[in-house]
RNA sequence: GGGCGGAUAGCUCAGUUGGGAGAGCAUCGGCCUUACAAGCCGGGGGUCACAGGUUCGAAUCCUGUUCCGCCUACCA
């Protein structure tokens, strides 16, 4: 026979025909007809700066199987795919290409370097939908967004022009982070903390009017030049005398108040702290509460400004160095101590952010923050697992506002003008003309973008067409299910949360599932600096995509973090070879089936068993996904198919299909046989589509996709728990005889016989009706049933319970094969772990509180345990005594 | 400082209302048994971090301790 399949998976080969298969049939596609219950995803939208890394890899695979699963049993299933303008990012890659050029975009003007980032994203902005496609996403790319597109660009102008109409978006001085490279703001979540090595220096304040000084201990001396006070808690007692002295701020002479606040730490330092208003969150509260000015000391770009006096115009870090050995020469730096302590840095460029008051908009979140916090507390959006739930109430209820004006150009430009003539801001819908208060035509448009994550809040709604009434928007929203990382859930998720319900009135998801980070082998978190990235394209060339896959959702325990294993993605690919293989096999014997073909033969015990498990295992796969246990779906359909279909079923079917059976045994085998693959198939499509995509197609009777096959579901009918009970007792037996031939070293070529004694007559005759696959499985000659009779000492001996009552004595003779030393050791081997596990039964039934407080059923378990170790414990012992006089 | 998670076989990790400790890899022994050596068969290996408590019964629930990891925070 010509070979159905080749001998080795090979992943290339095939990949891309079925994604390009798929996505030519248009499988991909959303009805959005209203025909079939909806199911909806919308995808976390990737950078259009990304590259794939484990991160995506592991949510887009996750996403995946949901939406395949959902898919195939039927439901209308949206997979929303899209990308994000990701506004500062993008714009750093477009900078450091003009700046190769030796260009920067201010020579070359804020439209030219908008149409060249545009252009930007026409030419290498796909990399990541490219890497989508390979990993066997089956978004929905016919509804493909992007956060700039015209009609996700309208959602973003309405939601700021009604927040702003309902006061809920204002400008306004306020201290905020600032990035000096990228010369914008940053919202509080944008900057990330680093402990870093530092120094805390000790500061002589002299005293104006009176003898002696102040000592503040600061980390950022450059900044006194700002200082406008220096603040002691009130309860201080060393501070005591001081109280309403003025300081002379040094090296520029100015003359500061001590001032009291009780939010200086007395522990801290000196408990004198000095008080920066315009580069300090903690200064500026101190500020506003005590009616201080804010003196600016840095600029924008991180240089000294014109109040520095003679500093100005020095870098941050060169002025530190420059006052640190003023103030040694005034002799007013008291002490340097070694201090390690968290500095902000951009989250973008890893440059130390600034600190600094300046002019903002804003998004005023607590009145929005409400309603979220609401929807997860009433369970109307769920959490899972819920241990995030303590993490998201915190931080939703220690808010700040969200600072979202950047300013930089890549982005939404924010929609508000300014009169030049009266001064009113002007914010609408359709760009203005002119005022609406003094008529004239000179306007300004505010030159700051929103930042990026303003959009990426819009998601859920604006990608399914608001601010326009669609089909879409009416089935698919609020969305089934959100898959992230942890990473961002306030950012992105909790950002959804508070516009979907205020511009919906609606959540925007039912469940957010938060799926684990995916570590390094040493469990490090993987970043560019570390250098310890593992490439996820490459993981899929080197075992293929599915492998890949399949490892990822058996990574994906719940609540934990993942750590990459190589070995375990190996084992998968193995995996993957093996449902190959099996594929193969049944292909091979399959030459001659008719899939149109009668069938009335019954099924056998075999068959009634693997279709018995069939259902169990179909039950769980199914289970275990909707509670979004990826890894123990991945787990159940492994083991099944390995371990039962592979190792045991296939094992025993094979004599049917041989030359030995009718032409109506062997079809009838055939049938179910292909039954049984085909679902295994199906539920494993989700996890590995392409391998099942490709066997799929060479089924008998192969119709269409099986994207779009129905998953399996259970057959109660077909539960049968007599035919589990019968091969549960042929299994051990074949097992108890393979194990006495490898523990004896009796070679595989040797012929042996097994004598099967037993006072009970059902396990005996069952096992009778497998003799055929007792002999091939466990490759004995000769087998013999005696319902009694006096067994061969010279013999190795195993002893099986039958799980519905009664016991097999399994014999088999071995005089001239075996050292009855090496039987008598294994006996005895045997023998002790029965004793322990006899102690532990005795032990407990011989508890009055157990008898009598434990349920009936667990004692009652318990006893028929008891029984059947005495019961196998005792025939083995008889048999050891045999054995040892037989030595001596 | 606050919060969260983890500690189970040599390694990576499961263990779903408390009731006979599991998988994969590794290891040891034996097999080219006509789907698969990326395979088949069999074996060995664990005081479930430590100390208490609740319970007839704890890897599982409670308290405390130790050691890791992460998130968060304005102690300058």
């Amino acid at each position: 026979m010509a070979e159905v399949l080749d001998k080795v998976y090979d992943p290339q080969r095939i990949e891309n025909k079925w994604y390009e298969y798929w996505e030519a049939q248009g499988l991909f596609t959303a009805q959005a007809d209203g025909q079939k219950p909806p199911f909806a995803i919308v995808i976390p939208p990737p950078n259009i700066t990304g590259f794939l890394h484990m991160g995506h890899a592991l949510n887009n695979t996750l996403q995946d199987i949901l939406i395949r699963c959902k898919r195939m049993q039927g439901f209308d299933a949206l997979w929303m795919p899209g990308t994000d303008h990701a506004g500062i990012a993008t714009q750093n890659v477009v900078e450091r290409m003009l700046a190769q050029e030796g260009q920067d975009r201010h020579k070359v003007g804020r439209e030219a370097f908008i149409s060249r980032v545009w252009q930007w994203k026409q030419e290498s902005g796909g990399t990541i939908i490219k890497q989508l496609k390979r990993l066997g996403c089956s978004c929905d790319w016919s509804r493909e967004r992007f956060t700039m597109d015209e009609g996700l660009s309208r959602a973003v102008r309405e939601v700021f022009v009604c927040l702003y109409e309902e006061g809920l978006i204002y400008k306004g001085d306020y201290i905020i982070n600032w990035c000096p490279r990228c010369q914008t703001a940053l919202a509080d979540l944008e900057v990330e903390h680093e402990p870093t090595d530092g120094y805390l220096y000790y500061i002589k304040y002299p005293l104006v009017d009176q003898e002696g000084s102040i000592t503040v201990a600061t980390t950022r001396p450059e900044t006194l030049l700002g200082d406008t006070a220096v603040a002691v808690n009130p309860e201080d007692l060393r501070y005591l005398a001081y109280h309403g002295a003025t300081l002379r701020l040094p090296v520029l002479e100015r003359k500061i108040p001590l001032i009291m606040d009780p939010h200086v730490n007395p522990e801290f330092g000196t408990g004198a702290l000095k008080v920066t208003p315009a580069h300090d969150f903690h200064d500026f509260d101190i500020a506003q509460r005590q009616n201080l000015p804010a003196v600016k000391a840095l600029d924008e770009e991180g240089l000294m400004t014109e109040a520095a006096g003679k500093y100005q115009g020095l870098d941050r870090f060169v002025c530190r160095e420059k006052i640190l050995k003023d103030l040694k020469h005034d002799e007013l730096l008291e002490k340097t101590e070694p201090y390690s302590h968290a500095v902000g840095h951009c989250y973008r460029c890893r440059t130390v952010v600034e600190p600094m008051i300046s002019k903002q908009w804003f998004v005023s979140v607590q009145t929005l923050a409400e309603p979220a916090i609401a929807a997860v507390q009433e369970g109307r959006i769920k959490l899972i697992p819920e241990t995030w739930e303590k993490s998201f109430f915190d931080w939703m209820t220690n808010i700040r506002d969200w600072c979202i004006s950047r300013q930089i150009w890549w982005g939404h430009r924010i929609p508000a003008w300014t009169c030049q003539e009266c001064g009113r801001v002007i914010v609408t819908r359709e760009d203005p003309t002119s005022c609406p208060t003094c008529g004239v035509a000179d306007l300004k448009q505010e030159t700051d973008v929103l930042d990026t994550w303003f959009s990426s809040a819009l998601w859920p709604f604006s990608t399914l067409g608001w601010p326009e009434d669609t089909p879409e928007l009416r089935l698919f929203y609020p969305t089934s299910v959100l898959v992230t990382a942890f990473d961002i859930l306030f950012f992105w998720v909790a950002r959804m949360m508070m516009m979907g319900l205020h511009m919906m009135k609606e959540v925007p998801f039912r469940e957010v599932y938060i799926h684990a980070l995916v570590r390094d082998p040493e469990g490090q978190k993987m970043s560019k600096s570390k250098g310890n990235i593992i490439d996820p394209l490459e993981l899929m060339n080197r075992y293929g995509t599915d492998a890949f896959r399949f490892s990822l959702s058996a990574f994906a325990a719940m609540g934990r973090d993942i750590r990459l294993s190589e070995d375990r993605i190996l084992g998968y690919r193995n995996f993957v070879n093996k449902v190959w293989n099996a594929s193969r096999f049944t292909l091979m014997n399959l030459g001659d089936y008719d899939p149109a073909r009668e069938d009335d033969t019954p099924l056998s015990v075999v068959e009634s068993w693997i279709l018995s498990r069939l259902q169990q295992v179909k039950t769980e796969a199914v289970r275990h996904l909707e509670t979004y246990a990826f890894d123990q779906a991945a787990h159940v359909l492994y083991q099944f198919t390995w371990h039962e279909f592979c190792d045991w079923y296939l094992e025993f079917i094979k004599p049917q299909l041989g030359n030995g059976a009718t032409p109506s045994e062997r079809h009838h085998t055939q049938r179910v046989l292909v039954e049984v693959l085909s679902a295994i198939l199906r539920l494993l499509h989700p996890f590995m589509p392409f391998i099942t995509e490709e066997i799929w197609h060479k089924l008998p009777g192969a119709r269409g996709s099986i994207m779009v096959a129905p998953y399996p579901t259970p057959d109660q009918a077909l539960h049968n728990p007599a035919a589990e009970a019968e091969m549960g007792l042929v299994m051990e037996s074949i097992v108890a005889i393979r194990n006495m031939r490898a523990e004896m070293n009796v070679s595989p070529a040797a012929s042996v016989s097994v004598l099967v004694f037993s006072q009970d007559r059902s396990p005996m005759e069952i096992l009778e009706g497998h003799q055929q696959s007792v002999r091939l499985l466990a490759r004995v000659q000769d087998i013999q049933f005696q319902p009694a009779g006096n067994p061969p000492a010279a013999a190795a001996k195993s002893v099986v319970m039958y799980s519905q009552g009664g016991s097999l004595d399994l014999v088999m003779p071995l005089a001239g094969l075996i050292d009855f030393k090496e039987e008598a050791r294994r006996i005895n081997r045997e023998m002790d772990k029965l004793s322990r596990e006899l102690a532990q039964a005795q032990k407990q039934l011989a508890n009055e509180d157990f008898l009598s407080k434990a349920p009936p059923e667990v004692v009652e378990r318990e006893r028929e345990r008891h029984q059947a170790l005495t019961e196998k414990l005792g025939k083995l012992k008889s048999h050891e005594k045999r054995l040892r006089e037989l030595v001596a």
